[in-house]
DNA sequence: AGATAATCGAGACGGTACGTCCGGTCTTGCC
DNA sequence: GGCAAGACCGGACGTACCGTCTCGATTATCT
């Protein structure tokens, strides 16, 4: 896998007009054509490059396709980002989550998304790496507006807040990923509203 | 796809004999040499028939892999099975969230569901089969404990119960899928706690 | 192999319209399809007869086309056959000989032709047959218009007539088996003229 | 098809040992299990080769053949033969025919060799290729002696040395591809000597 | 500045699997 | 019993990719 920044330059003489090349067209490929037609052949043609060339710097399809999300998360800004906090932690998890829920639906991730889910549920060293670069720092960010509720007294004191995350994300990833039911906002404000207010009864 | 009982037996002159070593050696092999590795080839090779035996009834691999899930689903006895139900809402929960969280750590099972996961996100056709045959049924044991419970005024009135099952299994099965985290019956606990109670702090 | 002639009806309850379908299926299809294309499943599927129907009555592809040759042969009136004799051997001859030519030129019979010939050369037991049912006949008659040109004084007397009859129609044959150089009228005539004369010069 | 010659290498970074694999192993494949039974699959199998390397290079399964025996008839020395020439035309080609006759009947060559003729006359590519390459050279030779037999007054001066060539060539030909007759170093005798005198009674 | 060496595009190679076609056998139900 | 229909096991087809391996032709440091 590959070390993220050039500058460092931790002595190779790799050529990163190639390496970005290589992930521009893998995530391309994946999203016109589909997972299962996505061939390393393929984009190397797409890339212009010689096979040997991915084969030399990625181990597998899965973490070329890493890779090229990896790129499309840090190309943004470069400014760390946050959710939003504006008190209103309801109004504020509904907000984001019907964000995801429009970027599920976005048909320039979705496949894409897709692809990475299933390598990294058949490639224990691939969910690793995802866990370390992709879905940790987003988790932090999500665990990092829970505390700020839980500091206002908005959570429950003894609240997991990973558990937390996994409650208020879980339902979603997984309704899209096994396509059970439309992933709409109304469903994601629901998932919102019962996961703060938990199924019992209040009182 | 099969029409599961034979003696209406209105159409095809189909061996049986053949279509169940398909889907036993389609299981077998899913788990023996993982997802990646399985063909069509493999299994037919397995279950001692003719490629073209497979082609003629399934549409593809996926499907072959569904139904596998299908016979194995449908085999235990033919009575139809529920959740506990002992009246203390919690502890039945959290003894099926439990079994649950057996199952897929049981490594019989893990790849073929992987592998089942995986066909399903990438097959809209396949992902309304298992919706209807698999995930419906198995949904309606599950909304039918909570409903009893709502019943018996442990749950909220108003509760959707589609979002309370997604807010319980949800996060089990995303974080399998996912391998984020270890899926431990500690983790089940919570996550049933956590559901129940709901994020904020209660009174 | 089948027994020609249906009255003596040697007790079989064998369908003959199938009979006859499928040969005429099998003539028609390798014209169109060519050789390498000809296929049993292609002969009964055109004939509209189950494959086993095939099988059960012919041994080998090359029989049944063996078989659409004999019928063609044994159609046209019923009345023996001759070769003409105007007393002009070598017109005779000539005159043949073109017919020959005209006949393997024609896109109706060359490539069925070609195509006997192939299983002929790859089936001992077709060669028999062949020699004895279809090339047999033919042979005879020719050596019939030899002879009587050996009666007249035309031809040498101690002229093996098998060796005579290879000279006139072997190089004909090959030229067009092999497709080396054309088969025209002008070669015929070549051919005749100079198995007449022989290669060494006259007086 | 190939380019014979190694140093001009203007193109390809073909893999000389496979090439000469492949054309071994069609070879001895086909006069081992015959020609139907002869398949890319077996070749490439036999030669330790991937298939895509035969379909890569030979557009059919008649063209390796036909290459194998290209190389079969370039590889003895380099230096170009002749005929024998004793100044005897008559017994130099009861000689050459007796050869002929052998090789026919050697079961090393039998089934090859009518492989190739069942190839070639299914696909015109293919016998033009033949005839350049190896029928050609051959027939060069042929009428080089029957040439200078003219020069020497032994054949008559009008004579057309294609046909005389077809005349004694053809039926030993004929005879072998079908079946037609045992082919025997008399047989070889009697067509020299018939073609030579022709079959009208000399003077 | 020239030598040295790793990377690059290209693509041949031995393989595996694809999805299709057909060979020859067997079974079912009609006639 | 023959027959049309067609499922079945098996084997080959010709194609697509896999991951490895040369081949020159650039680079890109390191003498």
């Amino acid at each position: 896998m590959t070390t993220q920044r050039k500058p460092p330059s931790n002595a190779t003489r790799r050529n990163e007009a190639s390496r970005r090349a290589i992930l521009a067209a893998a995530f391309e490929l994946v999203q016109e054509v589909g997972y299962a037609k996505l061939s390393i052949e393929g984009i190397a043609a797409r890339a212009g490059v010689g096979k040997q060339t991915i084969y030399r710097w990625w181990p597998s399809k899965g973490a070329v396709l890493f890779d090229a999300f990896l790129m499309l998360s840090e190309q943004p800004d470069g400014g760390e980002s946050a959710l939003p906090d504006t008190g209103d932690l309801e109004a504020d998890l509904k907000a984001v989550l019907r964000a995801t829920v429009e970027e599920l639906n976005d048909p320039r991730y979705d496949e894409p998304m897709r692809a990475l889910n299933t390598e990294i549920t058949h490639d224990p060293a691939l969910a690793a790496l995802y866990a370390e670069r992709l879905d940790g720092p987003m988790r932090e960010l999500k665990k990092g507006r829970l505390r700020s509720a839980q500091r206002a007294g908005q959570l429950a004191e003894d609240l997991d807040l990973d558990v937390a995350v996994d409650m208020i994300w879980g339902p979603l990833l997984n309704r899209w990923l096994q396509r059970a039911g439309g992933l709409t906002p109304g469903y994601a404000d629901s998932v919102v509203e019962t996961a703060l207010n938990g199924l019992r009864p209040r009182r």
